[in-house]
DNA sequence: TCTGGGGTCCTAGGACCC
DNA sequence: TCTGGGGTCCTAGGACCC
């Protein structure tokens, strides 16, 4: 920490934890260190429709990794470790990293659990990254990987570049170079989905997707997805880092049974308990709440929603339980289910009552 | 490999209003 | 009454990300 941002020039750093929560387990677990760990669920492999949240390298050369059911991955590696998922242990972990990177004269804009943009100015954004790692590495026992870019999306993907336990430099100036052979979903914001109706247009590289007509996009991906893909292509993006608290705009439960339900007062019964949780998540954070949708996922799997506006904003557990209900009621419940979710739309804060007279003055 | 849970944002179509 | 044009709100679905 040699405090020269004051004076240098403006970068976007991305530092991202290397395979955190498996990290996580292990500083509290030593004895496992080299061998096959797979965390996920309640732990538990032979229970049907859990999937893994992470695998160390150890279980990755088997052939798991994150996203396999549980039981595909007990089949694969008999020998394998499995933990159940602990989330306020990652939070309290994520708190401590957060809270190191804090500590330098630099902006902090956290952005999940294990990963932070970071904006700053020096001469020498290696020797920064170089110093992040170190004091995280110090301070939490845990190992990252820092991106430097001139905005967040260049940051974002020079970190992936820098994995495991680097550090790596991508700017406008070396994007022609570094981004335009790569298929298009090495893009951050472009997935296997667009990728593939992108090849369809004859647009696979980043540099095809960089020379195509931006009208043409619009017309085939929208008027706002359509320029912003060509955006991405040439390594534009958001530089600006923002320290304020993110404030979310929604919130939901979900779960899905190991067993289809198939009784509809079963079914009725799951839908309350969800959203008498979401309702007690969102009196705690403080929000009022401006919308329920329900989520159903038939078996095999074909997920619906449905949601409802409501009249005026609440909190209030036993009307959102009694708006989830009815809007249950608008699904054909004949076939079985294996998923129920209730999510709710916020308000923004502070928005609750209506400003009425500032209304009447106008 | 029979496929989690929790988020964000965009699009398209219909209703409704002037 | 054979049919405009714009704006806003609401809903359902899709894509993406961690």
């Amino acid at each position: 920490m040699t405090g020269p941002e004051e004076s240098g020039r403006g970068w976007v750093l991305h530092v991202d934890l290397d395979q955190f929560i498996a990290a996580v387990e292990l500083l509290r677990r030593p004895e496992l260190r080299g061998r096959p760990v797979v965390v996920g669920g309640t732990g538990d492999p032979t229970r049907p429709r859990t999937v893994a949240a992470t695998a160390t390298y150890e279980a990755r050369a088997y052939g798991v990794h994150s996203g396999m059911p549980l039981r595909t991955a007990l089949r694969l590696c008999p020998e394998a470790v499995f933990l159940p998922s602990d989330r306020p242990a990652y939070e309290a972990a994520s708190e401590q990293v957060m809270a190191t990177l804090r500590r330098f004269p630099v902006r902090v804009e956290v952005w999940g659990w294990d990963e932070a943009f970071v904006g700053a100015r020096t001469d020498d954004p290696e020797a920064l990254a170089a110093d992040l790692r170190r004091a995280v590495l110090a301070a939490t026992g845990l190992s990252c990987s820092v991106g430097i870019g001139d905005n967040k999306h260049q940051a974002k993907l020079a970190s992936a570049f820098a994995k495991p336990a680097g550090v790596h430099r991508l700017t406008t100036g070396t994007w022609a170079q570094q981004m335009y052979e790569r298929p298009t979903d090495a893009l951050w914001g472009i997935g296997a989905k667009t990728a593939r109706k992108l090849a369809g247009l004859g647009l696979h590289t980043v540099a095809d997707l960089a020379a195509a007509d931006p009208a043409e996009l619009a017309r085939h991906f929208g008027p706002v997805n359509g320029p912003w893909l060509h955006h991405l292509a040439h390594g534009r993006g958001e530089s600006e880092v923002v320290t304020t608290p993110w404030v979310p705009r929604g919130h939901s439960r979900e779960t899905t049974f190991p067993q289809d339900l198939t009784d509809a007062s079963d079914i009725a019964g799951q839908v309350s308990a969800l959203a008498r949780q979401v309702a007690s998540d969102a009196a705690e954070a403080g929000r009022a709440v401006v919308r329920v949708s329900v989520k159903v996922r038939f078996a095999p799997f074909l997920t619906r929603t449905r949601q409802s506006r409501l009249a005026a904003p609440t909190t209030d557990p036993a009307e959102l339980t009694r708006v989830a209900l009815a809007v249950l009621g608008r699904f054909d419940l004949t076939r079985p289910v294996r998923l129920l979710g209730v999510a709710v739309e916020y308000a923004p804060p502070g928005d609750e009552a209506p400003a009425y007279t500032l209304t009447a003055l106008e």
